[in-house]
DNA sequence: CTGTTAGCGCCTTCAA
DNA sequence: TTGAAGGCGCTAACAG
């Protein structure tokens, strides 16, 4: 369907008697026009309701003003209020966003790529599928020197700019947080290992245990895909060993929350503030568990993070391709249940 | 940035000593092109690494292959599963997604309008936010002809096409769910009386309780922005009363959440197979509340619905711009743990 | 079935 | 400080 015909600069130009590319000019707020043309010019352009083509804009000058974002799944609150910080600063900065979901999977973060490269985007803000072990698909970006971005879920092996979260210290601070309310044997379940967000929670909860002289139970550390079913295995698996754990930091909040659902329908105690739920700020975490403590990163400051950056080596301002940003971890520690 | 030169159609052209329009029209599958010149484009397109650009298309031909979204936000669960829903769609028919976010404002939605429209979508979906209650800025599409699907939180003022769920009928079966448990005074949470979704809702209950000859009593009918805050204020109100409801049929999940969390604080005994979510699906509803009995849509498919709607307007497939699709709800009874 | 021609609306030299 | 001219890559007549 063919959209009706616009107003274009060359009727601005006819009604002022001057040329297009003097209108060109004061609409781009080029210098080397006067305040007075400038003036009549976009006086002009609102009386007549001009509306600037991108599009022709864009093929002249092959930039999109366009941002392209992968990730796993929106349903996820960090992704979708990761996004809603890329949203709002990408627009800020007159970017539009194109969003795309890996579902998790390699193959559809394949898919993700082409569908970005083809719309022509101008940089990429990714966040890797669980499942994606191979990386050449990236290529397609870093070869056409198309900047590319990682948030949280990161890829080592290219060599671009990153966005993460200290999860290291998160893996740190919660371990030692139970380590201070008296627990000795801490369980953990963390996720796949192929991916720095959990290697480093790991990393974090060793090293806890290591400065506090803790021997470190290979029994309690779980590795998980971290989904509901799993997390009922690994409840399983921890609270009913014969020498169970007397706290767990899990991997996130799915897997924290099938342990106390699990724990409460068999009658088992377990104190919420002595699980952790790693890295989550769900909505409906606080209602499920009221006290439970967690390791938070926003996912909205991350989004805005990652964005910056990269609108700021779309526009050449940082010369640096390879930044990586660490932002900082809180614990949440709510008011206890355990009476 | 400037992007490199990328291979064009007259370089396939060139190599092929055929003209650029026939590579064109090989490339779009043309109907009056060989078989044979057909294959040998599209070998050389791969070979040569050929990428079609979008922005010339666009320009030439007007369209942009891009759909708008207006929604509420995002990181409510049954519109980033209305936006997987879209965007699987949309990619599938080769569109793109452009996703704005009206936080639930009427300011902010009239830029989200702006927005898509500076950059040529060619085509609308919405969902209206709670806040809105002048549909001027909506015209800026409907004036220009450019489709408009709305769905969910529709606007009846406005004569477009529409994909909403059957309110009235789930008000209805809620209530008379209720009712065949032996209740006689339920409650109803609504929300904001200037959307078709709230007043459906709430006339299916009305019927119901009319059916079956109870009469209604206005104190146990409530008004709510449905925000949690306002959940909590609503549960008080309800339970603390002198004459409290047997049972609560709460206006979306926050709602209803707050009431339980709140009854069971409190020690008040509500069976959860009585009260009943109105029109959720949060992933962590269950967790939180493993037999509460709730009213469905799926997101994903009224996602979906809508984009078909859109696509086949914009294609021109359906002259009818003013179809409404109503979808059907479904009540969802759990295991009870009244025993 | 294929080629020629002429733009889509804007930006950017180059020249004045 | 402004104008003229050309072209970004593709497509849609119009001719053959």
């Amino acid at each position: 369907m063919k959209k009706e015909n616009n107003i274009t600069i060359h009727d601005i130009a006819k009604a002022l008697n001057i040329s297009g590319s003097t209108v060109s000019r004061a609409l781009n707020n080029n210098t080397r026009i006067s305040e007075k043309t400038k003036k009549a010019v976009r006086d002009k352009a609102k009386e007549l309701g001009y509306q600037p083509n991108a599009l022709a804009s864009n093929l002249r000058t092959s930039c999109t003003n366009t941002i392209g974002v992968i990730i796993p799944r929106i349903s996820r609150y960090f992704f979708s209020s990761a996004i809603t910080g890329i949203e709002e600063f990408a627009r800020e900065k007159g970017f539009n966003v194109i969003i795309c979901q890996s579902n998790d999977l390699e193959a559809r973060e394949s898919d993700c790529v082409q569908t970005l490269f083809a719309s022509r985007v101008d940089g990429v803000i990714s966040s890797v599928a669980l499942k994606t072990n191979n990386y050449e698909h990236y290529k397609t970006f870093t070869n056409r020197n198309i900047p590319l971005v990682f948030f949280d879920r990161v890829c080592d092996e290219l060599e671009t700019s990153k966005v993460v979260v200290d999860d290291f210290k998160g893996g740190f601070i919660a371990a030692e947080h139970l380590i201070s309310k008296g627990c000795k044997r801490i369980a953990h379940i963390s996720g796949p290992q192929h991916l720095n967000i959990y290697i480093n929670r790991l990393q974090g909860y060793l090293k806890a245990l290591r400065k506090h002289d803790i021997t470190v139970d290979q029994n309690l550390i779980l590795e998980s895909p971290l989904t509901r079913e799993d997390g009922l295995r690994c409840a399983k698996e921890l609270l009913e060993s014969s020498n169970p754990p007397d706290a767990i930091f899990a991997g996130n909040d799915t897997t924290a929350l099938s342990i106390i659902l699990y724990a409460k329908e068999k009658g088992i105690r377990i104190p919420e503030d002595l699980a952790i739920m790693g890295f989550s700020n769900e909505p409906f975490s606080e209602y499920l568990s009221p006290s439970l403590t967690t390791v938070e990163q926003s996912g909205f400051d991350v989004g805005i993070k990652a964005t910056e950056l990269l609108i700021d080596i779309i526009t050449n301002k940082s010369g640096n391709t390879q930044e990586t940003i660490v932002l900082p971890v809180k614990l949440i520690e709510r008011e206890s249940t355990n009476k």
